[in-house]
DNA sequence: TCTGGGGTCCTAGGACCC
DNA sequence: TCTGGGGTCCTAGGACCC
């Protein structure tokens, strides 16, 4: 425990809908909801607008619909909103070699290691400062001289605001607040604890460390009686090194046909090997993961001798596991996952690259034919085999950045019945633009790269 | 209202070894 | 012949976080 506040917890203000605002002048001051367009898809962020109307993080967007139908509804530009984190995260960088960050949009800074002189609050200030004038955004920072006051200040102080706690006044603040804003009490902890009589920090303070062992198992337990008490030691890490790369895919209707399930597998199996190379390792144990049309999901797993990072040998233990679950009744999401990685020293990226490349055109060739195959020996009748998958039509989604040859750059607004609606404004204009609609065929119209905030 | 995708950490039982 | 305790690895599931 600090003296001085000194851990800083910084978070962007409703990270993906501000993005979204700063690029779309039409949408500023206006409501905004990012997240999955499909019949499953769940709202990512909203915007402090939509949230007015009771519009919030992990619901299901229809229901965000039905709650704020005229707001903007729109799919996350992952690759953008990484872009503005890693200009967010290099700020953040000059005040400390100290900087955790939790992600995309939150990060803890040691000021202490970064051995300025200047006051905390000074520099929470200017940082935020440099942040609007780098990104055009706002964050709300927290400066305690813990991890869990500098989260729990960020929070009071959004949006867009400085909160410190001054060391000594923890235990003040934490009190009255209910538990559910101790990071680890969730939903369940969270009726545990009331049904328990629990429902502040601090009545968990006054339960005691034993009580909440019993309740909640030992090291739960005992490291939620540590920070009802407002103690929390935890040091802030640079650096950490990812334990497992994981891919999944929640299908729009239940797959239940047993070979698109596995070729989806596949698909899967490769999509993690992508990403595995792209990290630069490799690893041991296989997971898979299967949610079923009644959302019960399980996970299956294996070890391998030594780590891979071949598509090959990923597919087939994942295909192994596959054959243990029963997937007769519907299958709802697939996920495939390596964990227990080691580093894998790439000597040129390059030659990976190709290399992965054309192992993969191979597995996918070998399996079609065994697939055929199979098909065939399964319909011994003759009959004409089950049309491969759909052929993916043009679609424009909402939100998605495109270049007219004559009007320039813009986004979707809308598309259906061959047509598509596109709002022609860059992020530096201060009027909402044109609106004009194409046809989806429209030859003039295609899919463009994501203009900067700022200039 | 009907529930995404990417992660982390913890627990518990059984196998296996010393 | 019966009985031990501890440590590590593997597997599965659950809670939680953003």
């Amino acid at each position: 425990m600090r003296t001085a506040p000194t851990i800083l917890h910084l978070d962007m203000d409703a990270f993906y809908a501000a993005v979204e605002q700063a690029s779309k002048p039409s949408l500023r001051g206006k409501p905004v909801v990012v997240g999955g367009l499909g019949p499953r898809g769940v709202v990512a962020t909203a915007s402090y607008e939509a949230r007015v109307h009771g519009v919030h993080s992990a619901m299901a967007m229809a229901h965000a619909r039905r709650l704020a139908p005229n707001a903007a509804y729109l799919i996350p530009r992952f690759d953008l909103y990484r872009r503005v984190s890693e200009t967010v995260m290099g700020i953040l960088g000059e005040l400390s070699p100290l900087v955790e960050p939790l992600s995309l949009d939150e990060a803890f800074v040691d000021l202490e290691a970064g051995g300025t002189t200047e006051a905390p609050r000074e520099v929470a200030e200017r940082v935020r400062a440099r942040i609007r004038a780098a990104t055009g955004l706002t964050a709300s920072v927290g400066l305690a001289g813990s991890k869990l006051l500098a989260k729990i200040a960020s929070e009071q102080g959004k949006p867009n605001g400085l909160v410190v706690v001054e060391p000594g006044t923890e235990r003040a603040l934490l009190d009255p607040m209910p538990v559910r804003v101790l990071p680890g009490v969730g939903p369940a902890t969270g009726e545990h604890l009331r049904r328990a009589g629990i429902g502040t920090v601090g009545e968990v303070a006054l339960a005691g460390e034993s009580e909440l062992v019993q309740l909640l198992g030992k090291a739960h337990g005992a490291s939620l009686y540590a920070m009802a008490l407002g103690l929390d030691s935890r040091p802030v890490v640079a650096d950490r090194d990812a334990k497992s790369v994981s891919v999944e895919d929640t299908f729009d209707v239940d797959l239940t046909d047993r070979f698109r399930v596995r070729s989806e597998l596949d698909r899967l199996a490769d999509r993690c090997v992508v990403r595995l190379r792209e990290a630069g390792r490799s690893g041991r144990t296989v997971v898979i993961k299967v949610r079923s049309y009644d959302f019960s999901t399980l996970t299956r797993s294996e070890t391998l001798r030594a780590p891979t990072d071949d598509p090959g040998v990923v597919r087939e233990t994942a295909r192994r596991l596959l054959e243990a679950v029963d997937t007769a009744n519907g299958v709802r999401l697939l996920g495939v996952g390596v964990t227990g990685l080691a580093d894998f020293t790439q000597e040129d990226l390059f030659a990976q690259a190709a290399e992965l490349e054309a192992e993969l055109v191979a597995e996918a060739a070998a399996v079609r034919a065994a697939e055929q195959a199979e098909r065939e020996a399964a319909d011994p009748e003759g009959h004409p085999a089950p049309a491969a998958e759909p052929a993916r039509a043009v679609r424009w989604m909402p939100g998605q950045d495109v270049r007219h040859t004559e009007f320039g750059a813009g986004w979707v607004q809308g598309s259906g019945v061959g047509r598509v609606t596109v709002r022609f404004e860059e992020p530096t204009d201060s009027v909402p633009g044109r609106v004009r609609t194409f046809a989806v065929e429209d030859p003039e119209l295609e899919a463009a790269e994501p203009l900067p905030l700022v200039p």
